[in-house]
DNA sequence: TGCCTCTTCTAAACCGTTTTACTAAATCGT
DNA sequence: ACGATTTAGTAAAACGGTTTAGAAGAGGCA
């Protein structure tokens, strides 16, 4: 309990001279088998609390902290944690509130459980590395925000392990969780239609894993491999297209990272066409704060000037100046049911849901407003 | 590499009726030994290509998605991820973007270096439980934001394994990053003293693992057991003094948690003060958002009614209304750092430096003006 | 006393790999 | 053509625990 000069000695070098104790050289110790000491730590019920006592003893003076854990996840076949699989570099995941949103759901279910959670990145410097992924000692996985031809998805299948998929095309087999993107989407659109906006322009997050920034014509939207954006750029189309507007006149900039600073590319170029679109619809809150950056730097204001609506209602959004009209998804209830999910499949319990589609609703603030075009 | 029906079919029933494929059975089914099957997949320069290829072949056939990650990590005493160790439940840290920014960090040095990153709730639900930190299975920790007397602490350097501690005391054998809370305190209460102002409240997110929200007396800051806020309650305490202003005078609240949620408590007991302290530091940023906020709400104005300064110099600081002025502290750059000083020790290099205080500085923005009282 | 049931502990199999030391066959240099 | 090296593959010992089946002894009951 103390950390005491003893202790913190015994740390640097154990008792046993250099090496990490093990439970065979405890048994010896106390002159017991192996069975034992392992019954001391695990049923306590097998043995007589005085002989509980000594095998603790000899424990602690040999710097043994208990059985390890990795020789414990061999022979009871479970690790006790689960795994996370992000498409990309964690520090991205970290970098974007919605990720984190949903980590912090996931967590929740992790802790209720009391299980680990290991955070596993898809590619890092710039190539998919499917080494940490294969590596993960884990008794599951949440799939989270994968392109749907990533063969880390098919990767992780394969381990023939429980798990779920999130904001992704189903799978047979696969329990999957996320939103109806697509109808989340037309009400962005449709709430800007309905001000009388008539001149669109929309800015995008990555639609395939490997993409460069840029404008993004029908044909590559429709063959996004991200599913988020796909079906979001469909539902932006079908609302557009039902109010009398052409989608193929409206701009979509596609961004290659969902951060603020390359909005302000995407703004760049869709300020700068004729006419100027009086309404933009971001696929993120994080590119709609980045546009609206570069929208004031220009000497414009929103939403007198341009009405600019957003997707995810990361809490953010309700601080910005002006605050964010947007579409609200419940990312961290998206991560704790997920997680749950896949705890309930390690239990073996009743199949649960299979397919779990969470609401979304259109929350109405300050960045678009009624044009008087 | 493709999604095609047979390979998902083969993941829901695998060929060899419901378990896993092992090691063992891909080289029966080939006809080697395990040894050859294992240097398939890890030493391809110990068997011929064509064999290799026969292997995977089976290995397929079977289902057998690559060695087991726990008996390798068993086999090898590396599993080839570290842990990192929180003071309380995940979401708290979630919740918190210093936290969150920190993580960023260690996620950068352990995707460099190919490591998984396992993330450890110190309690949950109250209680602190040592059940997943005692089966975690990781090569190394990196302990962050614990108080100093937490039992955890303690059990975790027990396992005997590589460490880092991150802002907190210094344990001899154990390398520690930080900044110098004390110090950098200093800095924003000095700020504060050459505008002028004389009159003091301090908001602080918890002292003690286990703090209730309300007033903290001197003797109670003083033993406070988390590090940051002891030594940056003490830079006050030394700034203020040395100006001329009694310390015993000046109101200390601290927050249970560090959210802005708590801070409309501690600005409600604040602000009902009399006089009216012209001035507020907080211990993070969390809190003076929070602070602000209830400012606001109570109809006064930020910088003209009252000063505040913030701790932390998170993203949002910067675009708060008005912008915080506050310390800076290098989040991202402490966990990259942290987690190289771990990887260093797995990979018993050199030994790497022991006590590292990173810079802060003083950001001057708009919540802080001079006081005309 | 004899039989049965607890209690307390143990022997040994097993979990799925990697790795060391070794063998047998093929290739090389001269 | 012959010993020396290289190549290709193997047997078996770890790695550090958990768990099953069972033994030895103690106590209870008739």
């Amino acid at each position: 309990m103390d950390i005491n000069p003893e202790s913190s000695k015994a740390r640097q070098t154990s008792r046993v001279s250099g090496r990490r104790a093990t439970l065979k050289e405890v048994a010896a110790e106390v002159g017991v088998s192996r069975a034992t000491v392992s019954n001391a730590y695990n049923r306590p019920d097998q043995l007589s609390e005085e002989l509980r006592v000594r095998v603790f003893e000899a424990a602690r003076r040999l710097g043994y902290a208990g059985p390890d854990p990795t020789a414990r996840g061999l022979r009871k076949q479970r690790t006790g944690a689960i795994g996370a699989l992000y498409t990309d570099r964690l520090s991205y995941a970290f970098a974007d509130p919605a990720a984190v949103m949903f980590f912090e759901g996931v967590s929740v279910a992790t802790e209720e459980a009391g299980l680990g959670l290991l955070l596993i990145p898809g590619g890092s410097l710039g190539q998919r590395d499917p080494e940490i992924l294969m590596s993960a000692a884990v008794d599951g996985f949440v799939i989270f925000c994968m392109a749907e031809d990533d063969p880390l998805v098919e990767a992780t299948l394969r381990r023939q392990m429980p798990a779920v998929l999130v904001d992704q095309p189903p799978i047979e087999g696969v329990p999957s969780i996320g939103i109806d993107d697509e109808a989340a989407a037309r009400l962005a659109a449709e709430h800007l239609t309905s001000l009388g906006h008539r001149s669109f322009g929309v800015v995008s997050f990555d639609l395939d894993k490997d993409s460069k920034s840029g404008f993004a014509d029908i044909d590559k939207q429709h063959a996004a491999t991200y599913l988020p954006s796909r079906a979001r750029l469909r539902g932006y189309e079908s609302a557009l297209e039902a109010a009398g507007i052409s989608w193929a006149d409206v701009p979509v900039y596609e961004c290659a990272e969902n951060v603020p600073g390359m909005a302000a590319e995407a703004a760049e170029a869709l300020l700068a066409l004729a006419p100027r679109p009086t309404a933009i619809i971001a696929t993120s809150d994080q590119l709609a704060f980045g546009f609206m950056e570069a929208v004031k730097k220009a000497g414009l204001s929103i939403p007198e000037d341009i009405s600019v609506v957003g997707f995810d209602d990361v809490p953010e959004a309700a601080r910005a100046n002006p605050p964010l009209t947007t579409i609200h998804q419940p990312h961290v209830e998206k991560g704790l049911r997920a997680g749950r999910m896949l705890i309930a499949q390690l239990r073996e319990e009743e199949p649960p849901e299979t397919q779990v589609l969470l609401p979304t609703r259109l929350v109405v603030r300050g960045s678009a407003a009624r044009t008087d075009h």
